[in-house]
DNA sequence: GCTAATTGGACCGGAACAGTACTGTTTCCT
DNA sequence: AGGAAACAGTACTGTTCCGGTCCAATTAGC
């Protein structure tokens, strides 16, 4: 359904949570203070270390703090951390679609792929802190629309 | 993986190619002149018939055509009938987010969502056919990017 | 050196999706 | 009128992927 998984959800709550106490923190902690049940925000917890987003300290008194300040981590990374690349298609990079050679579209939908991963990483994580999203994508309505869409609902 | 449906794929090819020849085409034909295998192009034009996309004409000599000139029917139109409406996380429209006291994000969501399901609103399967996607996407770049974010890859 | 705390990685169950098959209804052509 | 062609709807099955759980590796502190 053009979602994206609920472990993304959780990530970006989390690490939104981690950015206002700048400091090492654990999985109970995060998890009491987001309301993300325990072993869920651990797992989100981990992924987002492999990846580069959060730092890890292990042992006791260990914990995880941001690898970048939260204006530098766009939702786009946080997405394709947990979710994997943003592919909206299976034929975008050269994906191995059955119909390549007569569906007529060639490379199209990378364009559109592209589009909204350029949108989703104008928006940072300190937008959704701030609720400043909405400046953010002030500029993204379509600019000129000549013959408005119909079937749109 | 934030990835639509490979029968939404399926769905643009087909759409396309039947706006091309604008006349009454039968599923077999239309799965010959596409690549996509008889019975999931039948699948999906049945789909396409029920959310009014395209018409449908039964008995022998019967097929499908479009029901809009293909400027008419936006990309998002075309997900939602295959797909279900386009929604990133469970809390946009009221979800039952499980965090939704503690999480602090108040509706910031709900404008990523709309901000991508106006920009797959205004790309047309005509845009697609005509390779015009780019145009349109002009204006979708993020216009102001002061403290560009890093972490973007 | 031992214990406690915490992350790291592997495992498993269940839901959603893609694809297929079958039956019924409608319409055209002979 | 009869038969063939094509859509409509439903049901089924296999597979993939997400979500959650469990145990092993690691480090600070006493
Ligand atoms: S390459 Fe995938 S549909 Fe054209
Ligand atoms: S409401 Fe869903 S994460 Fe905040």
């Amino acid at each position: 359904m053009l979602k994206l998984s609920k472990l993304t959800d959780y990530a970006v709550v989390a690490l939104v949570r981690l950015g206002q106490k700048n400091e090492v923190t654990t999985s109970p902690v995060l998890s009491r203070s987001t309301g993300i049940p325990e072993p869920t925000v651990a797992k989100v917890l981990k992924i987002l270390a492999t990846q580069g987003i959060v730092t890890s300290q292990r042992g006791a008194r260990g914990g995880y703090r941001l690898a970048h300040p939260l204006e530098e981590i766009s939702i786009a990374s946080v997405i394709q951390a947990i979710d994997g690349p943003i592919s909206l298609t299976t034929c975008v990079d050269g994906g191995d679609c059955d119909a390549r050679s007569t569906c007529g579209l060639g490379g199209q939908w990378d364009m559109v792929n592209a589009a909204i991963r350029n949108a989703l990483s104008a928006i940072t994580l300190a937008d959704m802190k701030n609720h400043t999203v909405i400046d953010r994508l002030g500029g993204l309505q379509a600019p000129s629309m000549p013959s408005g869409p119909a079937a749109t609902a």
